[in-house]
DNA sequence: TAATTTGCCTAATTCGATTAGGCAAATGCA
DNA sequence: TGCATTTGCCTAATCGAATTAGGCAAATTA
């Protein structure tokens, strides 16, 4: 991290180093600027590596989503059912409570180039999977999947923001009764309105 | 908006015309130096009526909140259950969607002070009024509250962020069967694991 | 060891945020 | 109506972040 020589800095240190820094800090403020100080090196360094502060944020944002696919899909190995969505459902929360920065840089608005190569088509099949376990059809089973990502992503985005937190009863005994709450609905989903 | 004499700033037209710019370019985007353009005024001449581009970012969102919970407690007003429900969510999404950057701003960290003056009690009212039509008792009743804040956050946010567009099937579809789902899970709600 | 590549630097530009101080237009008061 | 005061927007200036161009020295290769 000092002036002595070279750095060694490489688009893969800078975005570890980053991820690491936006879980410090948050992930807006994982800037080129600041992540430059902590190498010890100008801002302007930085630009062999990375092409911009945008492309610096997707590479982020492109690892926090391997991470967190990674993640979730040791967690779900083997286990089936109400064990697999829990499992799911703990692995990406634990995720985002362990990893805020990182966290939030998976929800960074990735243009289509990015996306397409992202870990997102991963965790779209992994969320799938957990209801292999339920016997929904489609298009039941798509309504279902959006229904999870919608409960886990805005679950874990409220508590983040801080709106469960000092509050009776605890999260994490709402987290568990809702994670039991949607076994429940998904076990005896209704297919008619 | 022009530069003859003045231009007739205030507080207030700041942090509209600040909403609007937000809907218009992204709550990010929605900058001191941008509105001043906006105004045709220098980007100094704003701070006579906002501290700063935190104070007015904090304004928009306290604006957001607000209009946020009167469209909801209108859609509301005089309905029970499932009625209630749809039409809470319904109210929800649909501000989301016709404003999705002052939506964006009503998601902007505040500090405790503004917290404190915002319309968040409201909301967390008008969503504990919501259970009021289904049978639940403490602390069942606050895990739900979680959990329909969590699925409407988090699907109005993924819908925002592209997650369900060109896919079938539709979102609106999605939508209303999660709505039914939630109806019937409040219905019957699993009162032990 | 010489040649080449590569890495980080300096220099410079542009732009946003912010503060201090000034002048003229609007307002209040005799 | 005329003067004093307030108030609103301006100019000027600073600071810091992002970005580009071009240079020199260290690492690598031959």
């Amino acid at each position: 991290m000092a002036q002595a020589g070279r750095a060694g800095l490489t688009t893969e240190r800078l975005v570890r180093a980053g991820a690491e820094l936006a879980d410090e800090v948050g992930f807006e403020q994982a800037t080129p600027a600041e992540l430059a100080r902590r190498f010890g090196v100008r801002t302007a360094s930085l630009y062999s590596h990375v092409r911009n502060a945008h492309d610096l944020r997707t590479r982020i944002a492109l690892l926090a989503l391997e991470e967190l696919a990674d993640q979730v899909s040791t967690a779900v190995a083997g286990r089936a059912g109400k064990d697999a969505l829990t499992a799911f459902a703990n692995a990406y929360r634990d995720y985002a409570l362990t990893h805020p920065g990182r966290f939030a840089a998976a929800r960074y608005r990735l243009d289509p180039e990015a996306a397409a190569t992202s870990a997102g088509v991963r965790h779209a099949r992994m969320t799938r999977a957990i209801l292999r376990g339920y016997d929904l059809a489609e298009p039941h089973q798509t309504h279902a999947v959006r229904l999870l990502g919608s409960v886990f992503s805005g679950y874990v985005g409220l508590e983040g923001a801080g709106g469960f937190s000092h509050s009776v009863p605890d999260s994490q005994e709402s987290w568990s009764e809702i994670l039991n709450a949607l076994d429940v609905l998904l076990r005896t989903w209704p297919t008619t309105s």
